[in-house]
DNA sequence: CGCCCTCTTGAAATTGTTCAATAGAGGTGG
DNA sequence: CCACCTCTATTGAACAATTTCAAGAGGGCG
């Protein structure tokens, strides 16, 4: 709980002076622009740098389980991870897929409301909770970013509700493949071939639906001619239009 | 667009005139504790205040709706809203209900995400939405307070993500029914004959059910005798233990 | 008092699940 | 580099939960 624990690197130079010497992390960061640290100047920057470790997470592997003391905030800067909620007999909700930019861990409670993990191998920046809200204080900014980046979340969140309580199996899937391809432009990534790294089986957590059924789905587009099943994890989104036709404004 | 369509009371007598002279509706506000205002001394609170106009609603009167100009933001004072999203042939997903204390229309678009409507005759006090930003950058508190209020709708809205992608119809009564008990607690009414204003078609359309299933749901923990139905919109959760063991930990 | 709207109840239909087996892909070690 | 092994994905058939369609009962308001 002490300094030294969050900020190991901070003691062999100070965060300014290794931004000035352009040896940042953060100067590099191919994400500055959707992350909270996109509203700040050098100077801002450099304190939040000095919060900051770098992580990073093998496939699979938990970042943080629901109920645990939140002590911790997020940056994702490579990689996708995967946020649940649990029942007790095991069945699993998965709340989000997080990609590079994206924020992770707000929560105004004690502990987190939901577990993380990696699904594909991911780096991430890690800030201490306390400390980021008493830089908060001094930098508004950043308390602005944050409710901008925690708006955009409730729109999103009220969008899913949508698609689970009301859509089909197939109207499902054709919304969740357009939120990928979505997602993957406005990180500057391809649209179209879109990268589906997630197993069947958290695609199935995440719409309300069994592996079984996501599997089904996916061929029967597939035959449609709407998608095309691609190696390596990957979908052409061949009739774009009948898609969205079928997600029903998403 | 001017002030004096948002804010006619002003032009009639300041509001730190009014306030001080103890004849301001806040001053009288009996969810204060629990909205916005909550974390404002005296002087803040009156220039919050002078922006609000007081809004009253019949039951069924739409507030405002989705893809509408979001101008304003609101607080409820007084009845039960809901609010919700459409598909284009007409499925309806409502996402929340609000009642007094609660928040509403934070959105950081320039639109509306979604309609809201009044399921009883409500009151609310409206903010235009432009002049609230403008007064946090004066008095951070606000913003803070808001950031607070959409962490706490974040946390609700991944419950209701569980709830609607993995829970079964008798799961999700019973989850609902202890979340009206325990909002009404957390305002200060009784926990348990629980008021339920809204008809069968809102919480099918709240929990993704038909209003068919919804009423069997409903008979079949009757003759569980797991709740009673009472006259005037009220449920007695007559074996509390047994709704919260099928609820699965709401 | 009666009308209308909401709620309840029943039976049939359907979507998606469950159970079960096969096929495919990725990774490891010989 | 290939073979094997395991985990994931696909496909099939039976089943179940919820929906849909249909009719009747109840309650509140004019």
């Amino acid at each position: 709980m002490t300094v030294f624990d969050y900020n190991r690197e901070s003691k062999v130079a100070p965060a300014v002076a290794r931004a000035r010497r352009d040896e940042s992390p953060c100067a590099a960061c191919s994400v500055r622009g959707m992350t909270i640290c996109a509203p700040l100047d050098w100077q801002e920057q450099a304190q939040v740098e000095a919060l900051m470790t770098p992580v990073q997470l093998d496939a699979g592997a938990p970042l943080f389980d629901e109920g645990e003391a939140a002590g911790n905030v997020y940056n994702v800067t490579s990689g996708t991870l995967k946020v649940y909620k649990l029942l007790p007999d095991g069945r699993r909700q998965v709340t989000g897929f997080l990609f590079p930019g994206d924020f992770l861990g707000l929560a105004r409670q004690e502990t987190y409301a939901f577990s993380a993990e990696a699904v594909t191998p991911s780096g991430l920046c890690r800030f201490p909770r306390g400390k980021l809200e008493a830089l908060m204080q001094r930098v508004p900014k950043i308390e602005q970013r944050l409710l901008g980046i925690a708006s955009n979340e409730l729109v999103a969140a009220q969008e899913q509700m949508l698609l689970l309580g009301r859509k089909t199996a197939k109207e499902k899937i054709a919304s969740f493949l357009l939120m990928l391809s979505k997602r993957a432009q406005q990180r500057g990534q391809a649209a179209d071939p879109v990268l589906v790294p997630m197993s069947r089986t958290d695609i199935g957590d995440y719409l309300g639906l069994t592996t079984e059924t996501v599997s089904r789905t996916f061929t029967q587009l597939k035959q449609d001619g709407t998608i095309q099943l691609l190696p390596n994890h990957e979908v052409r989104l061949a009739r774009r239009e009948a898609l969205e036709e079928i997600a029903g404004g998403f």
